[in-house]
RNA sequence: GCCGGUGUAGCUCAGGUGGUUAGAGCGGCGGUCUCAUAAUCCGCAGGUCGUAGGUUCGAGUCCUACCGCCGGCACCA
């Protein structure tokens, strides 16, 4: 059998599953069921990334050792996606023995091949990033977080990415479904094709302990991607499941995928994926989930009130796969009710009970004609599949279910079942709709397994319904006469209040129970706070060292956009100075140019001065840095005269 | 600012290569059957197809500009 085999991310352990974890990997195991169904031997593998500094520190915040931390939150994935039942063929850790093996074979791969070399690279970094900040000179500060940079000379291993730019840019053209959707394509051409080239990528680090350690430099550990995208082979090792035939990934982390990846494989003279596929996010009223937001949906609730198949058909179906969509619990419990209950429930509800009914609860097989689209359903489904565009693929098959309701209304059968002239006529109909129905069944068993597998039974069928073969769906049945079992009903209607609030009493809940194992006390959640990433504090300095900065109140003369920036504004300053200042900040974003004049505010005024965008900038603006990078201007109660020194 | 995408009925979206009265699902309203999970089925929704131009005998469908939104890059001291 031919084997195919597919990847999800490994999800980072710095938080609980949540439903954008959920959702890649529902879509990768229903491309795994629909695989198997097309006679592939699919296997799945998924994992959790565990290493680097950020895993350290909320280790530590919750009191427990990194081992213990990883564990604790690594089990959180591996339970909740065996409560949904996926497919899991493969769960890896980046902690884990078999892993360390690969990434450093990688790496000894690429170093005998003449990838790797080690520099000795001075920079500024931030600690708080833990990373370089590009081309930062004295005096410079984080920009995410507005911390201090430090000067720091580190050995780094670099991979030389440099190498692979042309390479990657020819490959990219001449396989254009390597990366999918088209869009995401086009987005890596241009990065790639951007003047100079790609940068060598620093893949050590000596700063950070809980990591893999380089085979041949005792002080340095790996960083990121040389670690976790090795997981998709390390992963399958022993097997001979490699090279990946799909990566299901978040559009988040393509340039990874399709450029980091192919380099690395090349460089370790190792076959390259086939095919990498990014979707979109899910958003809650077109915002993105973030914890500062407090807007993260959990699964496990959903699961609970409505089901795996529930979640598995809404997602799907809602929302084109690729693009970006809505998720909203009133949308999900819409759907179930019209599509699942309404639609597939309802139509297996009433065809088996007039089978019952009229026929004692035996069904001809064999229908001969098509009364109903079938084989059209069948070969449009298949092709929304295999393209990865399940809501076509769903919307096809619930097509030919809206077509056997309406065949029902138009035969009647209930009045053929008077006349004992029509007998032969109710056979066929009721042959016709049970054959449908059937067919349906199999189509929307990758993505409806359990309750595709309830109905396969109520269909008298005892063989499980994921080891029927699309290929061979279109065959009539043989002829045979078939007795089904009592009715039972598969797709329950669901009250809308009620179940939206129990979705929201176990979604509090399950947040609760979530927090006490990332180590947080079960608090109220405070939207505004993320505290997940509070910052550290910067190394300590003396009074000399601060005496240093000359923080001045000014007031704004002057305020307009800089052409061709987005973030930055172009301000005059007076701080009691013959002229004022021009100083260039990056706070377009947050503030419109008219309401900063005449406002007061704090500027660092003996910074060294740093030409922005053609403009010389002289000085900095004092602002507080929240989450997700919008400045907030640091300002006074009382008033205070401009010039006057903050000490 | 550059690049890519997108803007169609209340909502979510279809509308290869331009061609009669612009479609579907959901919601809403009215009606119907009774096998069925107050389900099904039928009818109704009169939407400047973002705006303004242009090409054409004819444009939602091609071109240009502009506006809104999304994303990538640049940018953030």
């Amino acid at each position: 059998m031919e084997k195919f085999y597919i990847t999800t991310p490994i999800y980072y352990v710095n938080a609980a599953p949540h439903i954008g974890h959920t959702y890649t990997t529902i879509a990768s195991d229903v491309y795994k069921r629909y695989k198997r169904m097309q006679g592939f031997d699919a296997r799945l593998t998924t994992g959790t990334d565990e290493h680097g500094q950020k895993i350290e520190r909320s280790a530590k915040k919750a009191g427990k050792s990194p081992q213990d931390f990883t564990d604790a939150i690594a089990a959180e994935f591996k339970q909740t996606w065996d409560n949904f039942q996926f497919g899991i063929d493969f769960f890896q850790r980046t902690t884990s023995q078999s892993h360390a093996e690969k990434v450093q074979e990688l790496y000894n791969r690429c170093k005998a091949n003449g990838y790797i070399y080690k520099s000795s690279y001075t920079g500024y970094y931030s600690v708080v990033q833990e990373a370089f900040v590009q081309d930062a000179k004295e005096g410079d500060v984080d920009p995410e977080t507005g911390q201090p940079l430090e000067l720091v000379t580190e050995e780094n291993c670099f991979f030389k990415l440099s190498a692979f730019t042309d390479k990657l840019i020819a490959f990219h053209e001449e396989n254009p479904d390597f990366l999918q959707p088209e869009t995401r394509r086009n987005e890596v051409l241009a990065f790639l094709k951007q003047e100079g080239g790609l940068k060598d990528l620093s893949i050590s680090r000596t700063t950070i302990k809980w990591g893999i350690p380089v085979p041949d430099e005792p002080d340095h550990v790996f960083y990121v991607w040389f670690d976790a995208l090795t997981t998709y082979m390390s992963a399958v090792s022993g097997t001979e499941l490699w090279p990946a035939d799909l990566h299901m990934i978040g559009k988040e982390i393509v340039r990874f995928h399709a450029i980091y990846w192919p380099a690395f494989l090349w460089a370790a003279d190792w076959p390259l994926p086939k095919k990498i596929f990014a979707h979109g996010w899910l958003l809650f009223d077109n915002n993105k989930m973030s914890k500062s937001r407090g807007n993260i949906v959990r699964p496990e609730p959903i699961r609970q009130a409505m089901g795996a198949d529930a979640l598995r058909y809404y997602l799907l179906r809602e929302i084109v796969f690729g693009s970006d969509g809505n998720f909203a619990y009133d949308a999900m419990i819409t759907r179930y009710n019209a599509d699942l209950a309404n639609g597939l429930g309802n139509l297996a509800s009433r065809t088996l009970s007039m089978i019952h009914q009229y026929r004692g609860g035996t069904v001809k097989t064999a229908s001969g004609a098509q009364a109903l689209p079938v084989s059209n359903t069948i070969s449009a489904a298949i092709e929304g599949y295999e393209k990865l565009d399940f809501s076509k693929a769903l919307e096809s098959i619930w097509g030919l279910i809206s077509a056997a309701d309406k065949y029902i209304v138009e035969q009647a059968p209930w009045k053929l079942a008077k006349d004992p002239a029509a007998a032969d006529q109710l056979d066929a109909v009721l042959s016709n709709v049970y054959d449908a129905l059937r067919v349906v069944t199999v189509l929307a068993a990758p993505v409806l397994p359990d309750s595709c597998a309830r109905i396969w039974k109520l269909l008298g069928f005892t063989t499980p319904v994921e080891s029927e073969l699309l290929g061979a769906l279109e065959d009539a049945p043989a002829a045979e006469t078939r007795s089904i079992p009592p009715v039972e009903p598969v797709f329950p209607r669901l009250d809308m209040k009620v179940t939206v609030d129990k979705l929201n009493d176990l979604e509090q809940q399950e947040a609760a129970r979530q927090a006490i194992i990332l180590g947080k006390t079960a608090e109220e959640p405070k939207p505004a706070v993320d505290e997940g990433t509070a910052i550290p504090l910067a190394p300590e300095i003396t009074i000399d060292d601060f005496v240093k900065v000359d923080l001045r109140v000014g007031e704004v003369k002057f305020a307009e956009r800089v052409k061709g920036a987005d973030k930055l504004l172009h301000l005059k300053v007076d701080i009691g100075e013959p002229e004022p200042r021009t100083i260039v900040a990056g706070i377009a974003l947050a503030y419109e140019p008219e309401t900063l004049v005449g406002r007061k505010v704090v500027i660092v005024a003996n910074l060294a001065p740093r030409k922005l965008r053609g403009l010389e900038s002289r000085g900095m603006i004092v602002a507080a840095s929240l989450d997700g990078g919008k400045p907030v201007l640091a300002g006074f109660l009382e008033h205070v005269p401009i010039g006057a020194r903050l000490k």
